[in-house]
DNA sequence: CGAGGGGTTGACGCCGATCAAAGCTGGTGG
DNA sequence: CCACCAGCTTTGATCGGCGTCAACCCCTCG
């Protein structure tokens, strides 16, 4: 457990040893909230607990990898990449959120490419665990259910927010959920860099630097500390309506 | 049964009457696939079989009707209206797709307003019909999440295809889209309005218009009869590709 | 100290939004 | 049956926003 506070620098994960789900104190938020921890006791494969580095991929699509994740901490890219090299994120995600559950619903591989923003920590979940635990336990599907209207929530946000109008207003719609979905306890949250902004509003990456750099000048959007920022909300609303 | 072939011109829906879940010709299609004939006796509220005309508003974001529909013929938009007035086409959906769902996952109202785009035709299933069932065949758990993934999956491609790059190649990937899901038997779709597909792809009608008439004179696109066209799939997709 | 990667800024050209006007088409009523 | 109208589509002209290329700055790391 002193590995908690470890960070290497390396493109492998790093295994913090099993889950111990029976006892995890933020479970009510993950995804086997519904079960007892009595369920726990029996399972034929174990769940891990690993701690990825900014940057790693955690799977990558169309690989047929057997594995859910629920994240516990950090910020989670889901990356659609074109054949030709572009590539576009369909989705953010932080604690709480499980990926890869469209192998639950029968498809052969992940449908996106997973990678960690920051320092993640995640539980890795066998599918065979989950099947296992579905079958058990019936209530666990009304919480993947949840989960998929949530991610559905999210990419419909995604469209309408992040994908339509111009760029300076979705600019401000980002950083609206920064602000919302990913700060922390003194309001503040990491500033992405500019590739990944563009990469989820669709702009090139001089464009996003030039709202953000004119944002900063503006005082809507100021540094705390390193790369952690604070914004001001209702201006950036003032901006969406009005242009 | 005679009026299945009426279409009158109001905003309000036709009864067609109570619908024969047991031995309705597309139910491996729908939402009850996996329920047994027997299932559909007790139920506490009647299943009932609508027909809707073009245009007619299925049911409005915000408000908390209690009632999932199932679409058996037609094509359904889901629609984010903004305060402003402007609107963007989240998704398209088919015959065998179910709408309302977020109501099954805790949602107090619809997150859309649904509206049909040509004639369409659907099942009403009372929100307590499903729950009810639910209870009883937890198989329709399954059914609920792979239409859950199914709708994330098109999401996802919505991101992707319909918000990202140039004007012409969204237009392109729009048309191969109702050429995949949405042609008939002789392989043509009906060509949508230019509003819709503006709303759909995010770009102005006039840049709709000027793309559309530009592939119909490079024989791309082509009418077959009415509205109803073929395009050339390698065509579009090179376009796609080169820009 | 130099190298390299990310961020910022400037110059320029093109795509697409906007406004305006002119076809087209189907529906209505005389 | 034809004239007319309303709504949709097409096309043109113009202008601003944004993509692209390039230079430069700043910070980190070797």
């Amino acid at each position: 457990m002193t590995r908690e506070t470890e960070q290497s620098i390396c493109t492998d994960a790093e295994w913090l040893g099993r889950s111990h789900c029976e006892r995890c104190h933020i479970r009510r938020l993950m995804f086997f909230s519904e079960l007892p921890g009595s369920a726990f006791s029996s399972l034929l494969k174990p769940i891990d607990h690993y701690i990825h580095p900014p940057g790693s991929v955690l799977y990558e699509a169309g690989s047929d990898k057997q594995f859910i994740y629920a994240i516990r901490r950090g910020m989670v890219k889901l990356v659609h990449e074109t054949p030709e090299g572009s590539c576009r994120i369909v989705r953010l995600l932080g604690p709480g959120a499980a990926i890869g559950l469209e192998l639950l619903e029968g498809a052969a591989s992940y449908h996106h490419t997973a990678i960690a923003v920051d320092q993640v920590d995640l539980c890795k979940i066998p599918l065979s665990t989950t099947q296992q635990l579905q079958l058990e336990y019936p209530a666990l599907c009304n919480r993947i259910g949840k989960q998929l209207q949530e991610q559905l929530d999210l990419a419909d946000q995604w469209i309408v927010a992040l994908s339509t109008g111009a760029a300076k207003q979705r600019v401000a719609q980002l950083l609206l959920i920064l602000d919302e979905f990913f700060s922390d306890d003194n309001d503040s949250f990491i500033l992405l860099n500019r590739e990944d902004m563009a990469a989820m509003i669709g702009v090139a990456v001089e464009t996003v630097s030039r709202m953000i750099a004119e944002f900063k000048r503006m005082k809507i959007l100021y540094r705390l500390k390193d790369n952690r920022f604070q914004c001001n909300a209702t201006a950036l609303m003032k901006i969406i309506r009005d242009g």
